[in-house]
DNA sequence: TTGCTCCTCACGTCACGTGAGGTGGC
DNA sequence: TTGCTCCTCACGTCACGTGAGGTGGC
């Protein structure tokens, strides 16, 4: 039989013999005197089989062993093979279940898919709140940046205090209006309120940082702390950053008092 | 940051790197004087959302509108896009299920996997009841024909009388003594053996055939009975091949006979 | 001069899909 | 001449891995 009625009665296409001649699981049949490539029933056969393996997810260079019947100890090729072939199924398949969970979720919740979960809920309450756009994506990179930068366990921790923040009432109006506050700043802003604003802020603040780091080690590397603080400044005009400068020195000040007022407990 | 900082911040290769740049989903950075890339930090967010995407099993090309912040309607969008990764991770994760199940069922009762499973069981059960590799794997070949060329409901019609011939005590012996007698036949061997051996094989097969195939259908179109005795005759000498006819015949006559020796019932 | 880090091609992976351009017999 | 079937390259897919060969500053 020719090219085509192989493929068809094999269910496969033409050139997916011709990639079988190429690697070499299937011998090249004998020609007719047109150049036509004339197979046999055994080749039909062995291309039957070779699908029937293909079909269990084997690679087509794992299956020569299988199709060979001389080999010596076909059973135990055969276990082997069959072994790597479902540990590779297995690693498969749970990476799959595993992406289906989280694709399931986001869809579900309608949460934004580019940062990892623990941290969507929050800012999808976050434009819910009416935060402005703008806002929203400096503290959506912060946060890329923070988990990314951060170990396992400092992201944990991160992620619960951002989820305690979804859950409280009073965070987002307030956290929107010091935005908001934030975004109207200017060269012309004058030092004092700048100092009356920073004021306000580390106060709000402070609870938010102990809950955040409640034992006071640092979750960044100093290279990661300096990326970060980077980001924050790329972003702001010199108002702005003075005013950053202000609150950490406030904050600095509250934290060498020790948390929530007590002497410092180093 | 140069490359390899990045890299490493971000989990990836450097080569990972140039290829989001070359497909256009990270923006080429500026060069340091000695042409080396200097990245920011917004390029390292930009690659940590790439690759919480890509851990959900987005494809790159998939991810720009979501990582564009500009985008109008995002939400529609993402939606959109979520609701094809899903269906995508389904069909993926369903195939990989089945396969598993197979390749489970074949590791577990140590069964060829080059051929389908209906029909495996049967050829290990024949290998342990002694019969030669030789014609195990002529027995082999024809069943994989007749799984491929049959249509659904043949197969399954066939892969049932498969089973219940596995389970019959009395086949496997009667078929391995006949397959041993079939092997010795040569071309020397007088036609009024042949004749004999015929009969005595009919009787035998008659049954078979009416359980193979009760309402007396063709399974096969005629063009795949020819390859299959085709595929039969190709292995077979002279003396087999006239056997083969004689078997024929008397099978014939028998199923004009009726099936057990019922009246013809046309 | 040696080492180090970065650079740019460019081929390989896996199982084929998809043309492009040519041939042989009706 | 047109149609049909087959043929042989050869590039494309997807997300990079892996050298090969070269450069710039210590």
């Amino acid at each position: 039989m020719r090219s085509a009625e192989l493929a068809n009665l094999a269910g496969v296409s033409v050139r997916t013999l011709r990639h079988y001649h190429q690697i070499g699981l299937l011998a090249e049949p004998g020609r007719d005197h047109n150049n036509y490539r004339r197979y046999s029933v055994h080749d039909l056969v062995r291309v039957l089989r070779i699908r029937q393996l293909a079909s269990l997810g084997m690679a087509l260079d794992q299956m020569k062993p299988l199709l060979e019947d001389q080999s010596e100890d076909q059973s135990q090729d055969t276990a082997a093979l069959l072994e790597e072939l479902d540990k590779n199924l297995a690693a498969q398949g749970e990476r799959i279940q595993e992406q289906r969970q989280l694709v399931a979720r986001l869809k579900e919740l309608s949460l934004p898919p580019d940062l990892p979960l623990e941290f969507a809920q929050f800012f999808k309450e976050y434009a819910a709140q009416g935060a402005p756009d703008r806002l929203i994506r400096i503290d959506r990179d912060q946060t890329v940046l923070l988990a990314g930068l951060a170990n396992p366990e400092a992201t944990a921790k991160l992620a619960a205090a951002y989820g305690a923040l979804t859950t409280d009432a009073h965070w987002f109006p307030a956290v929107i209006e010091m935005g908001k506050q934030f975004d109207q700043l200017d060269p012309e802003t004058p030092e004092d309120k700048l100092e009356e604003i920073a004021t306000e802020l580390a106060a709000f603040l402070a609870p938010v940082a102990a809950q955040l780091n409640p034992e006071g080690e640092e979750m960044l590397t100093p290279a990661a702390a300096d990326l970060f603080f980077q980001h924050a400044s790329d972003l702001m005009n010199p108002a702005q950053s003075r005013l950053l400068d202000l609150i950490e020195e406030k904050l600095d000040a509250i934290n060498q008092a020790g948390p929530a007022g007590l002497p410092a407990n180093q």
